[in-house]
Formats: C-alpha cells, sequence, structure tokens
DNA sequence: CCAGTCCGTGAAATCGTTTTCAGGACCTTA
DNA sequence: TAAGGTCCTGAAAACGATTTCACGGACTGG
C-alpha cells in the first residue's frame, strides 16, 4: 500500500496546516523562516513527495507531455522522442508515449487516451497533416500541440520540421550533377505520409529542371528482409539501361537496397550509387558509409517540446519551425564514369538556416 | 479550457445522479436498460471521456506504467519498449517513459519522479541489479516492478531477460570452433553494466574451457565516430600475431568495428571475423551481414508487461524469466585458413527454451 | 498613541471520480 | 394484505492536493 505519507502527515509532524505545506513546497507565498524550516525537515524525514494526482486534479493540468508517433522500431522517431524526453526533463515533465504502429484509425484513439489524462500538450507525427479529423478536434478543444516530422500546409498549425521537397531537390541535384542521368526512386511504405509526397516532389522537381525523366517511385516494405528486396530490385536493374543511382526515401531503405543490389551482384557505388535520407547515426557508421540527407531528428524532438513550452507558458502563437538539413556525402555515391564533374568529398550542402 | 463536460454534466443530461453515471461506465453494478440507455445517449452525444485523474485520486492506480531505460537512442531498448508499449496498449495503458541517459544517479531520481505519478508499475533496465538502492527502495514500499535486459542474481526480483553469459560462451565456442584461437573481446560503453560483465563472464568461459588466452577487453566508446574506432583498433590489429576474430558486446558497436577495420584495410570476414550481441535488424540488412546472437527485444518488452501485469492483478510472485536467444550466422565471421571444421551458414543454435 | 498596512497563517471549498450506505419501489410468498 | 427480499438509485464521503478568504498580530506613519 503506497503512499501512506500525504501533506496532511507532513503537516501534523510540523505543526502547522496543510496549506501552509503546500506553500512551502511551492514557494507559492511567502512564509515565516521558522515554519519553512519545520516543513523542510518534515518533509525530509518523512520521504515526502506530492503526489502529481492530486496536485493536477486541482490545477486541472499535468506535468506530462502526450507523444504520438507511428513506431518506435524506426531510429528516426527514437532519436526525437529522445529529444522530446530531455527536453520534457529540464522542464520537469515526462513524457506519456503512445505508438500507432501504422495502424489506421489509432491515431484518434491514442489522441482522446491521452486527453483523458490530463496532458499538457501534445507532440505528434501523424500521417497527414493536412486533413485530419484528430487535429481538428484538438483545435476545436484549444489542446495545445505540435507536429514533428510532418509539414502542415494549413497555416495556424504548430510544426517542426525540415523542407523535404528542398532537401530531396537538392540530394537530386548533386547526384545528377555526380553524372547520374536515370535515378531510381525507391519508397518506403510511408509511401502514403505526407513527408513522403514532399519529398518525392523534390525529386520530381529536381529531375525536370534538369530535363531528366523522373522514374515511376518503386515501393519497398521498409525494413523488409533482403531476399525480398532483392527480388523487387532484380528486374528494375537488369533490365536493358539501368538506372546507375537510387534516391531512397529513407535510410533503412537505402542500407537495405545496399545489400539487396549486392546480393544481385552489383557493386555499390561502382555499379549503382545509393542514397538516403534522414542521416540516422548508423549510416556513418557503415562501409561504404552512406549518402544522405542528415536531419537533425534529435534536435527537433528538442524544438517540438521548446515550441509546445511557448506555446503553453507564453501563448505563443503555433508556428512552423524549419530546421536546417545538411546534405551528407557518403561512400555509396559515386560520380558516373562520364561525370561532368566530379563530387568533392569534402562539400556539405547546407540548407539556409531559418 | 478543456475538459468542460465531466460526471456531472452527463448526469444533469441524462436526469440521474453521477453516481448512476459511473455504474453504467464502469459496469460496476446493474442499471435499468432505460437509464442505460439515457446515459450512453448522453455520454456519447457530449463526447464525455471520464477524467484518468479524478478516478486515479480516488482508486490511488493509475492506468500507466512507469519505465526507465538507459537511452531511446539504442535499437535495443528502442525495440523493448516498442514491445512494452504494444504490450500495455492491449490493456488499456500507456507508457510514462524516461530515459537516464547513461547519468548516474539519474535512476532515482526518475523513479522517484514516477512512483509521484501513482503508476500502476514500473519496467526497468538499470546499470546494476544487483546493488541498487533505487530498488532497494521499491522492493520496501511495495511497488510492483520488472527489470529488463538485467540479470538479477537476487531472487526475489523480477526480470525478463537472456542469459547472456550462455549466450556468449556459445557465441565464443562457434568462433572457435570456426578456428579461431586469438579472439579479441571489444566492449562498449557498457562495460560497467551487470549485463556487460555477464557476457564477458561467458567468452572468457569458453575461451578458458577450449585452453585458450582470454584476451583483455578493449572498451571503446559506444558509437563513437569510426575514425576513432579505427585508431584503437590499429594497435591491436597491426601487431605480430594479430587477432583473426572479434567478438563484440553489442551490434552498434560490431558494425562500427567492421567499419573501422575496412579503413585499416582489414577484409571483414577474409582477414578478420567480427561478431555482435543483440540481434538489432539492420544487422541483417548491411552487407555482409552481421554474425551475432539474436536476442528477442521485442517480446522480452511484451513479456514484462504480462508479468508485470500478473503480479498486479493475480499477486504473482515475482520471478525471473530467461528467454531463450538464437545464434544467427552472419557473412561477418568465417572460418580461418587452417578452420577445424567449416561452419555450416545453415546451423542455429538456439538455446533450450525456459 | 491610534489607524491603516502588510504579512503569515488556518479553515474550508474545490477539482472529477468511485464507492458506501441507505432508502424507495416492486415483487414474491405466506 | 403484510412481511421480507431484490433491484435500482441518489446523497454524501472520500482521495490529495491547491487556492481563496478571512483573521490576528506586528509593523508603519502621522
Amino acid at each position: 500500500m503506497p503512499r501512506i505519507v500525504t501533506i496532511r502527515t507532513v503537516a501534523e509532524r510540523a505543526g502547522c496546516s496543510i496549506a501552509t505545506v503546500s506553500r512551502v513546497i511551492n514557494r507559492s507565498a511567502p512564509t515565516s523562516a521558522a515554519v519553512d524550516a519545520r516543513v523542510r525537515a518534515a518533509v525530509a524525514e518523512l520521504g515526502f513527495r506530492p503526489s502529481e494526482i492530486g496536485r493536477a486534479l486541482k490545477t486541472l493540468r499535468t506535468r506530462t507531455l502526450g507523444v504520438v508517433i507511428p513506431s518506435l522500431t524506426n531510429p528516426v522517431f527514437a532519436a526525437s522522442v529522445a529529444g522530446m524526453q530531455s527536453a520534457a526533463r529540464e522542464r520537469q515533465h515526462t513524457l506519456l508515449l503512445t505508438a500507432t504502429d501504422y495502424e489506421p484509425g489509432a491515431e484518434a484513439e491514442l489522441v482522446e487516451t491521452l486527453v483523458a489524462q490530463n496532458v499538457a500538450g501534445l507532440i505528434l507525427t501523424v500521417a497527414d497533416a493536412a486533413e485530419n479529423a484528430t487535429l481538428d478536434l484538438l483545435d476545436a478543444e484549444d489542446i495545445p500541440y505540435v507536429l514533428v516530422h510532418n509539414e502542415p500546409p494549413h497555416p495556424g498549425r504548430a510544426a517542426v520540421c525540415v523542407d523535404n521537397a528542398a532537401a530531396t531537390f537538392a540530394l537530386t541535384e548533386t547526384m545528377i550533377a555526380a553524372g547520374h542521368r536515370r535515378i531510381a526512386y525507391l519508397a518506403g511504405r510511408f509511401a502514403t505520409s505526407d513527408r513522403a509526397r514532399r519529398r518525392h516532389e523534390g525529386y520530381r522537381a529536381a529531375m525536370e529542371k534538369a530535363g531528366l525523366e523522373p522514374e515511376v517511385p518503386l515501393e519497398l516494405d521498409y525494413l523488409g528482409d533482403a531476399p525480398s528486396h532483392a527480388e523487387a530490385l532484380a528486374g528494375l536493374f537488369r533490365a536493358g539501361a539501368p538506372p546507375t543511382a537510387a534516391l531512397c526515401s529513407n535510410d533503412l531503405l537505402a542500407l537495405s537496397v545496399v545489400g539487396a543490389l549486392r546480393t544481385l551482384g552489383f557493386r555499390v557505388p561502382d555499379d549503382v550509387s545509393v542514397a538516403g535520407f534522414d542521416g540516422i547515426a548508423l549510416g556513418g557508421a557503415v562501409h561504404p558509409t552512406l549518402a544522405t540527407v542528415d536531419t537533425p531528428t534529435r534536435l527537433m524532438g528538442e524544438r517540438a517540446v521548446a515550441l509546445l513550452f511557448a506555446m503553453i507558458n507564453e501563448g505563443a502563437a503555433p508556428r512552423v519551425e524549419h530546421l536546417p538539413f545538411t546534405l551528407r556525402p557518403g561512400g555509396t555515391l559515386a560520380p558516373t564514369a562520364r561525370a561532368d564533374q566530379p563530387a568533392s568529398q569534402g562539400d556539405r550542402i547546407t540548407s539556409s538556416p531559418p
């Protein structure tokens, strides 16, 4: 039977009223030095810790942030949650974490659960930020929230993200500059998510600007087993004039694609160049290192918490915060034999800071 | 201003008392069909959702599980948390997630925070399960908890884990059977954690059983940058009679080591074989695939939740649940030239189920 | 020296539920 | 018809904190 020591116990021990104990603990009103000392002593002796529940019931606000993400298994989301957790901890808050596991309809249910817990605010990564009944509900009930990874077209929705279209545009241009003409576009299971669409748009725009034909995106199961990927890629890369490069919509997929291509007997990057998106840590640990767009995922989580607190405490208006991305060169991306100009390994193209 | 519709609003709308509303919602007592229908209608119309806080204050128990892990950045922990989340969701519970970020002393503080939130129970991965004041405190206050990844020597502490020593023992024996005689032991920053110790014990035991000299463990920064790893490994592998294999205490480290060895000009596995521990998904996606001990991390999270609920609801006694591991062969581990017997790629040695 | 402030404190209301207790309506049985 | 059960239902008391209100005592200033 936990919680036998309540504020009342402390009050008795210190010889004062519970109101005074509350005041001492929260410094919510001045108290005399004598009573202050007695209360603190009692708190220490009894090991008293005020119940967050009692507190929350009165104030109708917990020190808790609700989080909804698709899955923890993707290091991208894991990293943003890590950032949120650390930023929340700095502010004496904890995270109520839920994941949809890509189950449609789960978003609404999870948000409801979190709202029932009186969270101070929400941080979400949703499938589609444009048309989303759940977000409409939050807007209507005036519950503060911030999106992460999503790029809401709807202004008035707070979000922290990178410019996915610009990033893929830049990455694609780099590949084109390295001499690639046929660049396959391989998409993960996010094909329906808003950010996946934005990424694809960037690719298309860059190809068209260069007067090249954008390829039809090939959808692959995100981190499906390598054999299945090899099979799916065989048709494309064993055709007459195969692509010399593959742009993958995320890093997990890219790593798997590198493995699959090798299984098929292609050398990376000699026969086929590969690039990913996200900048997960592992991409730099494998050999050859993965060329990718480095996005500050952990920082995104931190910034999301900061923005959420600004909205809650200072009534800041919701805004979209674009974080800078970096093109990270890597061993998997090399110039073609007939490259117009060799890509310098040292170059790092960074988006202009917001 | 959220939460304007309380149980009282519903009662008014349905024309009954709040007690009856509560009874209908929780089916805690029989109610007439008429009133039942009216209440349900009112609930639906008003979009009422009972406040978990009000409920918790009365029952002194939330539908929340507290989680403490070292870091979300390690996919091993991310995977177990994913398992916990899914198992908790099945039981209408949510996760209050915290991470120590390897900061000493954070464990105690985080547990205190979680207890103040009246969590129904706790799931922890701690640095040392043997001597741990925080766990003693939980024992004393009779707050149910389950350890994950830890192997508590202290009986009476609930835990879900694999037999780390047996697993490393088996892995080391496999490497020895492949002909390796000098097998380096590379440890991550977990060097001080109890499971890292158990893993090292298994390695030592296998080496000694085979009449071989165990190497002094080389400590590397877990996922430090590849160059620093290359530097650290240079001395060991460029010596007179270098090891022909490296056993790494976890997969992230192993992947990085593979990269570092290649940077140094070694071929993997031709010159040096490498094996890891954990069985993270990415190990199977890279090329060559990583030889490792596959541990059911996600399942561990699920089982931990199941065990915790058994303890909470059925008063089950705390117990240690050992989950089976699997030796996963991979391209990074090959026989030496003078191997006693070639390792068959198809073999999978599995620990006996518990 | 008195009136007016200010400061520290306690009593009590409140937050949204669950749960106990008691009572009224209805039915059964003698 | 009266006695005794069942069933439902409502009033009210918790749960553990915060916060408003009022009050007594000690200042301050004229």
